[in-house]
RNA sequence: GCCCCUGUAGACCAAUCGGCAGAGUCGAUGGAUUCAAAAUCCAUACAGUGUGGGUUCGAAUCCCACCGGGGGCACCA
């Protein structure tokens, strides 16, 4: 391990100008200086006073991390490090690159931290942002200072409450297929152009009953709707922060799903737009799936059941009861359903409810099974709905054993006029779909499962393939013709799926029973937290209520009134509850701050109203509002008029050809983004381009996941982790490590101070400098994987920097070690193929090939040039291929070779294309795929002469011993293969 | 259970279109240097590509099955 005591340059007797930590240390401070002093990555934007550069534009990111206490360990600047290399690369070759960090800092550990301790989340945050930009500031970024941006800063959330009265100002117009002001649906209302879908009439409304219409088709909205609540937390979670048994990821306490009124995002309107714009961006497969399979779009057909059988008089299903609606994937397979089932939740259920237990069909007993051993069918469905409520989340998904009641109702199945029984099971999710199922069991597992618990009838509509029937009971969900599909208009049988679903789907559509549909897993998206570390909402709501006595309607704050400042308040904790208490509400810490809470205000949108009393809303955003539209600020971070210059956001995200979505060239971050960050985003910018703010359609034009540094970890005897720094590698304890003597195992996880395995940037830059640690990263592999953390093999990465130096300079003297004589011819097409690699391997995000390429060209030089005087011809190209990997040395190299320039915008070595071709080329023969000799031969030779220079080789002409080959193979430039 | 990614020297990783398994790093071994150690430098050895089949003149690479590792989804009708 190194530690200080073995640091290079820390002895005694190491020549004086060796490139040690100390070395390194004293050339990247002054480096990091002169970057910042001189503003060298510093980038103007197009503009009256400012022509758009000549070099094409190339907008580079990073996703911003949150700045939490613990500082950056090892892991974090991998992507950092990445981006920055390709930048420095592409500002080297001609073009104009734009890449910054900001801080995504609301969130909340600082608010815990905050209730702990009585500090101001915002003195937490800042302090942790500044030790954040200096660990940043010592890796040697090549960051546009003046553009970084915090989502705390009053300037950045000033603009992301003023997105947020942007979308709650819009509605979606499915006719056209985009969002639209508000004002324009109003004003079709007003006019007749549009009517409202219950008929009736606008001009009949009061005031209030029209902003409740107008509310709801707004994209942001209240709504009633279940979300997760936490009692202990005090805080409503989203699905993301509740683990898979139901409990808060944060603390883990449990959690209720609650009817509360919450705001929503109509982010299920764009759905098809989410998922159908996937296809023209640039971004790794994986991620396209999961946000395909997230949006979960799905075609299918809603068929009605009515209510209804033999017994409908006995059931509690009157003449007014609507027909059961269906969702399904498989209408094909209507003929087979035999039975229906309703989610716990369905509100049709105590319609459908039967008083008494009808007779079966059949004349006989009523199943036991189905009855749940209850007297009447309202004992029954009760008592399961009380049972299915008890059940954890946990224990729903564990359990998967099907279980369900009979209802005692009855419904008909439109294509055979078949009465089906009607159950209540929790197997069918209120959540996906209309909340309700025809179970067709032949042909759907789950429904298999089901039928068999509760006796119920299959039939198969589907013919399963040849031995099927012989596996043994179970469903057939592949392809096959149809079979038992007919009654006396239509038959499906013989048809395949694809062609029964679309003709089984006419015929109930022209029945007026069914009609094809297409459905979301995607749900709305739930926008308020309980919370005091967050955006305030820019909305408030009449302080004596509405007029006409309904629920409160939220008023969007004027332009003018942005930013809403977080008010202090004593206690930063939201009301908390003890953690079983699933009746409590939950209560903002905003809510409190009752001076900040109360205002009078004319607010324009409230005309009825005039000046009035009005209460703000106290919950706020989650932590995702600012991340939504960060890489917009970046671009123009100081406009106190605009979020960004339109003409501003059109240079640097514009479509640059019909077709193309414009957005940032390249963002690079983990894939643990994948799905929600980068669907909220797209969804916002959606918004923002449908309103015309924006002019490209996608965010993100090219995505790219690097991989996470992982290190290992080391247990005791009894499974507790020990200090990794300490641990020795020992060949003689059974485990093959050991720490203080004892054998530890070795496992492999995250970076963490709970696997004791932390080892931080500072460590390394102090050990090594800057330049070693981000080459020791970018050397370990490609870009895209993950890969361990060795510290002992860092020193490797120091060793190839020494090299570099020692050509340059001498060790003893500190002078140049370079001479201005030519190179020879070797040293030419070494230099020229390292050229030619490293061009191709940075563009491609390929360092640690481009790495090895250098190492190699270093090699070669020590080798051919052992007592100084290296070319200076060839080592001046070595200093700039290598100083976008390690620009301080590069920089100090480079000014030491006599630039007084900064090579940041020194062009990129071109490799000569007359040294790439080789004079000769050493062909392998291979008799029957085995190397068995070589021979050399022109690069100009044909294959003819390559051909004949092999079958004349005398171990070819030994081996074939005077036999013909049968076939003769010559791979130009490759190979020869003799066939035998 | 379903889907995706991935298995190459002791470790991390290379290997254009299917064409000589090795670019580079650590470690190991030997040597130089040193009073000695550290640091530095030089040299050497080490796998036939997770397993089993297949296609091919030729497979780490393509196909099939299985095994191991990582990730996503999970009663979504």
């Amino acid at each position: 391990m190194a530690s200080r005591a073995d640091s290079p340059g820390g002895a005694s007797g190491v020549p004086p100008y060796r490139y040690t930590a100390a070395l390194a240390n004293d050339i990247e401070r002054r480096w990091q200086d002169h970057w910042e002093s001189a503003d060298t990555f510093a980038v103007t934007n197009p503009g009256p006073d400012h022509p758009a550069p000549a070099g094409e534009k190339f907008y580079l990111m990073d996703m911003f991390p949150y700045p939490s206490g613990a500082g950056l360990h090892v892991g974090h600047p991998l992507g950092f490090i990445g981006t920055d290399v390709l930048g420095r690369f592409l500002r080297m070759s001609g073009r104009t690159v734009l890449h910054t960090m900001g801080f995504d800092a609301f969130g909340l550990p600082a608010e815990q931290y905050a209730v702990q301790t009585g500090t101001h989340p915002r003195t937490t945050t800042e302090a942790n942002i500044a030790r954040y930009r200096a660990q940043i500031r010592q890796l040697g970024l090549a960051h546009d200072q003046h553009r970084s941006v915090s989502t705390t800063d009053v300037d950045f959330y000033r603009w992301t409450q003023w997105i947020f009265l942007r979308i709650h100002g819009s509605w979606y117009d499915t006719e056209i297929g985009r969002a639209r002001p508000i004002t324009e649906l109003e004003d079709e209302l007003e006019k007749g152009i549009r009517g409202l879908p219950d008929g009736r009439d606008w001009s009949a409304l009061s005031r209030p009953e029209q902003d409740r219409v107008l509310d709801d088709h707004r994209l942001a909205y209240l709504a009633d709707a279940p979300v997760n609540w936490c009692p202990a937390l005090g805080t409503v979670l989203s699905n993301e922060e509740v683990t898979a048994d139901g409990r808060s990821e944060r603390g883990n306490f449990p959690v209720f799903r609650r009817n509360l009124r919450q705001w929503m995002m109509r982010i299920t309107a764009y759905a098809d737009r989410l998922a159908d714009d996937l296809d023209g961006v640039d971004w790794p497969d994986s991620v396209k799936t999961m946000q395909r399979n997230w949006i979960g779009r799905s075609q299918g057909a809603q068929v009605r059941f009515a209510v209804s059988g033999q017994d409908a008089q006995r059931s509690g299903a009157g003449p007014s009861t609507p027909p059961i609606e269906v969702f399904t994937t498989r209408p094909d397979t209507l003929f087979g359903a035999t039975y229906l089932v309703l989610a716990p939740e369905h509100p049709l259920v105590d319609a459908l409810t039967a008083d008494a237990w009808p007779s079966p069909l059949t004349g006989e007993e009523l199943d036991g099974r189905w009855t749940g051993g209850a007297a009447s069918p309202t004992e029954a469905v009760a008592a399961y709905r009380r049972a299915v409520a008890q059940r954890s989340e946990l224990e729903r998904q564990e359990a998967r054993d099907k279980t369900g009641v009979f209802t005692g109702a009855w419904a008909t199945n439109p294509v055979n006029g078949e009465p089906l029984p009607v159950f209540v099971a929790d197997y069918v999710l209120m959540g996906y779909g209309t909340g309700a199922i025809m179970a067709v069991p032949g042909q759907d597992q789950r429904d298999w499962d089901f039928a068999t618990v509760f006796g119920l009838p299959i039939r198969r509509t589907v013919a399963p393939p040849e031995g099927f029937e012989g596996s043994g009971g179970q469903a057939y969900v592949g392809a096959g013709p149809a079979i038992n599909s007919a009654n006396d208009e239509i038959s499906l049988d013989g048809l395949e799926v694809d062609a029964a679903k679309t003709a089984i789907v006419a015929w109930l559509a022209g029945k007026g029973t069914g009609e094809p549909v297409v459905q979301y897993k995607l749900r709305d998206w739930l926008f308020s937290r309980q919370r005091y570390w967050g955006e305030p909402f820019p909305v408030a709501y009449a302080a004596d209520g509405e007029t006409d006595g309904g629920p409160s309607i939220p008023r969007a704050l004027p332009d003018g009134d942005l930013p809403v400042l977080l008010p202090d308040v004593e206690d930063y904790a939201p009301k908390s509850f003890a953690p079983d208490d699933r009746d409590s509400s939950p209560e903002s810490p905003l809510a409190r701050a009752t001076d900040w809470v109360a205002f009078a205000e004319d607010l324009p949108s409230d005309p009825e109203r005039g000046f009035a009393e009005y209460v703000r809303e106290t919950n706020t955003m989650p932590q995702w509002a600012g991340s939504c539209w960060y890489y917009l600020r970046y671009l123009d971070p100081h406009n106190s008029e605009r979020f960004v210059d339109p003409d501003v956001e059109r240079y640097w995200l514009g479509p640059r050809a019909p077709g193309d979505p414009g957005g940032v060239d390249l963002y690079v971050g983990g894939v643990e983004h994948a799905v929600l960050h980068l669907l909220y985003s797209r969804f916002w910018h959606k918004v923002l381009f449908d309103l015309g703010y924006v002019t490209s359609s996608e965010p993100f034009r090219r995505l790219f996941n690097q991989g996470y540094v992982q290190a290992w970890a080391y247990t005791d005897a009894r499974g507790v982790y020990v200090p990794a720094e300490e641990v020795v590698e020992d060949a003689a304890s059974a485990t093959g490590f050991t720490w203080n003597g004892e054998p530890v195992r070795q496992e492999y996880g995250k970076m963490g101070k709970s696997l004791r395995n932390v080892v931080t940037p500072d460590e390394m830059c102090e050990a090594y400098g800057a330049d070693t640690f981000r080459l020791y990263e970018m050397s370990t592999g490609p870009m895209e994987a993950s890969r361990p953390w060795s510290t002992r093999d860092v020193v490797g990465s120091h060793r190839f920097l020494q090299r570099v130096w020692r050509l340059v300079i001498d060790e003893e003297t500190g002078e140049l070690r370079v001479s201005d004589a030519e190179p020879d011819r070797d040293t030419l097409v070494a230099l020229h193929r390292s050229i030619d690699g490293v061009r191709s391997d940075l563009p491609a995000m390929h360092y640690n090939t481009a790495v090895a390429k250098l190492i190699e060209l270093a090699n070669h030089l020590t080798k051919t040039y052992p007592a100084g005087g290296t070319p200076r011809a060839v080592v001046e190209p070595l200093v700039l291929l290598l100083s976008p990997l390690c620009p301080h040395v590069a920089e100090e190299l480079w000014s030491r070779l006599g630039h007084p320039d900064t090579l940041a915008y020194e062009p990129f070595p071109e490799p000569d294309p007359s040294l790439l071709v080789e004079d000769s080329v050493e062909y392998p023969i291979q008799v029957n795929g085995k190397v068995r000799s070589r021979i050399t031969v022109p690069a100009a030779a044909g294959e003819d002469d390559v051909r004949g220079a092999a079958l004349g080789d005398p171990k070819v002409v030994e081996l074939l011993a005077g036999a013909e080959p049968r076939k003769v193979i010559v791979v130009p430039g490759r190979l020869v293969n003799i066939v035998r």
